[in-house]
DNA sequence: CGCACCACAATTTTT
DNA sequence: TTGTGGTGCG
């Protein structure tokens, strides 16, 4: 009976059943990209559709079903009794429904950030208990990370490389270019470095390129070509890698070694990739190495969210995934679980303008809701202004701060919207700034960890070598560096026999006693867990006596910085099993400020439209919706320039659930100048039937003047502490704890610590605010641990401010 | 050798 | 307007 094909059939109709069941709640296109597991698969998952939720269930699926729902396959002993069971949905089935169960470690999934791969893992623990820990969720670049780590020494690193993050490679580039004798004017770092960037994307040699240069003659190519070679010829001798080498030679050792390709070809079973539209070519290349053998590489993107062109992604790995893999199916997710129609209709009506795409539309069951509003306003200020009351009215109707978020097009534009918040007292949270791994006073310390690890880094011994000052002055260090070239060694080489130089008599003593640290430092190191190592670092080495016996009171705020970083150390001891200093070094490479993104803070969210791919709130406001900001002068006449605005216009729309407001000011000052810009063209895109227009008009902006005056003032009226640390958010590692994170996770701007002294206020007292002025309070709504306050200004009208946060604006009188 | 002052330029940036 | 990098002086 057994090989019946009926009964195989029937069976294998019946096991599919089965594992539909399981994934009931899902709707019909989830559950297909669910229980399709064997072979390539395309899943185009418009925004909100869901997809994490079906990367998770595909992996739940695997783990627990193996292929058996995308499977012919019937096992022999297969009888009448298991397609009953099956049939009947008996609790001992789920033997009977599974095909080669995958074993976690065999799954592979990729995110593009730390954060979403976080946010993975902790959805796949809930989902799936402790075997979730085996799964590997994770960026490409940690991917890479954790393969080099085993096998780079075939290229010829050291297994402890080290990871140089953007601002280390422009200092390396910045030092190439001086050497060279070149203009930097002529040769800019960022263009250069992107040109290096896309070469090795491609990927192409310096030698190649600079044969192809050559062969063309163009002389800056050649140029180009030459400082390439360098910067290669540098990183290697440092023992490091930038963030492309991390994926090119992974590429690289896949590729030459045969071994270790097949190792973990064979290793992983299953593939995912999430935003698949952001991949570049190299990832490309990673991910068909890696899937070559079970070709089972399932990639979820959206086309139409593609907002990373710029930095070499390319929207033809999505475009042409299906004519690489013939076998593959497509599977759309069109539903979007997330916005109401009013602003699905604007994000369909807008990015249908575009041309190159796939098509899609996105549809919901979710209501029409409220229309868009589409505010006039006068300036930067009003604009700012507006927000901000919009933002007290939502709140004091019981709307919690985190539920908004305020988009922009460029950082530079939160500064106003920053003054206007901190003014009525709304706590927010600014992210994209100044990263708090690039801070100098961190990048010092944390120059000292990586020479100790590696002393051949003479980038980054460079940066200490007389920080703080130890009498070793740039000739010295140029000569130095000049007997490094000759003799082709490291600086820490040559420092360290100082004596052996005629040239260094001078310095030479200074030099050995630095280097005999540095020493020491290591053999300490080597012995001491890293939290010991840093004591020892700021101990030995006087920086942080040097900013503690400073002047300068920014100094106090840095050293504050210094000892945050020792909390992430600790931070990272405690998350990992086996806590090396190089691997606190690595990880902090490939640490981003978004992923400090604490939604565990009531705060209003304030970022670029860039870093808010991937998140929703409920409320969001885009600001700046103006021809040359949004889309950019650069984006103005070039056709492809202007589809990636309008998709990064795309991602701003669909991030919002309920509300959407966006705002065009009818004169504007950035970088000191006033402009008067037309409205963008997006909001004509949108259907008129979807959103309504709210001229703001002029009334108020006699005192969004008043107030201007005071938003120039940086550090105004704060006492104490740096103002900086408030308004940016950072921490140590994350892997998600929703609660409880170690008290390195600083809440930025919050609500006034409830120690501080509040103004005692009455109904119908008189308060002075150092921006509005004299005034009476006219209403107290008790909130929480907080009060919202209405108060009349004379001149200024009725201003509502939050008691806690605006209490170092007011006082009593 | 360190600090102060002035010119200059300034999308976006998952790693 | 802001931040940064280079130069010149004490």
């Amino acid at each position: 009976m057994k090989n019946d094909t009926d009964f195989q059939i029937e069976y294998a109709a019946a096991r599919r059943a089965y594992i539909e069941k399981e994934f009931r709640n899902l709707n019909e296109m989830q559950r297909k990209a669910v229980l399709a597991t064997e072979g390539p698969l395309l899943i185009l998952a418009g925004a909100g559709s869901g997809k994490t939720t079906v990367l998770i269930n595909r992996i739940a699926n695997l783990l627990r079903f193996g292929s058996a729902s995308d499977s012919d396959w019937i096992p022999d002993n297969a009888d009448e009794t298991m397609l009953q069971a099956l049939r009947e949905n008996s609790l001992d089935a789920l033997p009977f429904a599974q095909v080669q169960p995958v074993e976690p470690w065999r799954i592979l999934a990729i995110t593009f950030t730390n954060k979403a791969a976080d946010e993975l893992k902790f959805r796949l623990t809930q989902m799936l208990g402790e075997k979730a820990a085996d799964i590997w969720a994770c960026t490409f670049h940690s991917a890479c990370v954790r393969m080099l780590r085993r096998n780079a020494d075939i290229l010829g690193y050291s297994d402890d490389f080290t990871i140089y993050d953007t601002s280390d490679c422009q200092s390396l580039l910045k030092r190439i270019l001086k050497d060279f004798d070149l203009d930097d004017k002529i040769y800019p770092p960022r263009s250069v470095l992107s040109a290096i960037s896309k070469a090795k994307d491609i990927p192409v040699s310096a030698e190649e390129y600079l044969q192809e240069a050559r062969k063309f003659g163009d002389a800056r190519r050649i140029r180009i070509g030459e400082i390439y070679q360098e910067y290669t010829r540098r990183m290697f001798a440092a023992n490091a890698m930038d963030f492309d080498d991390l994926l090119l030679n992974a590429v690289r050792m896949l590729q030459q070694n045969e071994e270790i390709l097949s190792f973990w070809q064979r290793r992983f079973r299953y593939i995912m990739i999430d935003e698949y539209q952001d991949t570049n070519h190299l990832q490309f290349l990673l991910a068909s190495l890696l899937a070559d053998k079970h070709h089972n590489i399932c990639v979820v993107g959206d086309d139409d969210q593609s907002i990373y062109r710029f930095r070499g992604a390319t929207i033809e790995n999505i475009l042409s995934f299906e004519e690489r893999n013939r076998n593959c199916r497509t599977i759309r997710l069109e539903q979007n679980y997330r916005s109401t129609e009013h602003i699905l209709s604007a994000a369909n009506s807008v990015i249908r303008n575009n041309t190159e795409r796939k098509g899609k539309e996105l549809w919901t069951k979710a209501g029409a809701g409220d229309p868009i509003v589409n505010y006039t306003v006068s300036d930067e200020n009003e604009e700012a202004n507006t927000v901000a009351s919009l933002l007290l009215a939502d709140y004091s109707s019981g709307v919690p701060w985190r539920d908004h978020a305020v988009l922009y097009r460029m950082n530079a534009q939160s500064s106003q919207l920053e003054f206007a918040l901190k003014r009525v007292g709304i706590p927010y949270q600014v992210f994209g700034s100044t990263r708090f791994f690039d801070r100098a006073e961190v990048k010092d310390v944390l120059s000292y960890l990586s020479v100790i690890v590696s002393p051949s880094d003479d980038l980054r011994l460079l940066r200490i070598i007389n920080n703080p000052p130890r009498g070793i002055g740039e000739k010295s260090i140029e000569t130095a560096r000049a007997i490094a070239m000759e003799e082709n060694c490291s600086l820490y080489d040559v420092i360290s026999r100082a004596d052996r130089y005629p040239s260094l008599s001078r310095p030479s003593l200074r030099m050995r006693e630095f280097a005999n640290m540095l020493r020491d430092l290591h053999q300490f190191a080597s012995e001491n867990p890293s939290d010991a190592v840093f004591d020892e670092v700021i101990k030995k080495t006087g920086y942080l006596d040097m900013l503690q016996n400073s002047n300068d009171e920014k100094d106090v705020s840095r050293a504050e910085n210094v000892m945050e970083l020792k909390s992430s150390i600790l931070g990272y001891k405690k998350e990992n099993e086996d806590p090396s200093l190089s691997g606190y070094l690595a990880n902090i490479a490939l640490y981003t400020d978004l992923d400090a993104f604490d939604r565990d803070s009531d705060c209003v969210v304030m970022m670029t439209m860039h870093s808010a791919k991937g998140l929703e709130f409920p409320s969001v406001y885009v600001v700046g919706m103006e021809e040359g900001i949004f889309p950019g002068t650069r984006a103005i006449g070039e056709q492809e320039e202007m589809e990636e605005e309008r998709r990064l216009c795309y991602v701003a729309i669909t991030r919002a659930k309920k509300h959407l407001c966006f705002f065009h000011a009818r004169q504007r000052m950035l970088f000191g100048h006033t402009t008067a810009n037309m409205p963008s063209r997006f909001l004509d895109e949108i259907p008129a039937l979807d959103m309504i227009q709210k001229d703001i008009g002029s009334r108020n902006s006699r005192y969004s003047e008043y107030g201007s005056k005071y938003d120039q003032a940086p550090s105004y009226g704060y006492k104490g502490g740096s103002e900086k640390s408030f308004s940016h958010s950072y921490s140590g590692f994350r892997t998600d704890r929703p609660a409880g994170s170690p008290s390195f996770i600083r809440k930025p701007n919050s609500p006034v610590k409830s120690s501080d002294p509040l103004p005692e206020l009455s109904l119908g007292g008189s308060v002075r605010h150092k921006t509005f002025g004299e005034g009476v309070v006219v209403k107290m709504t008790p909130m929480g641990n907080d009060c919202l306050l209405d108060i009349h200004f004379s001149g200024v009208g009725t201003k509502k401010l939050m008691l806690r946060a605006a209490s170092r604006f007011l006082e009593k009188i």
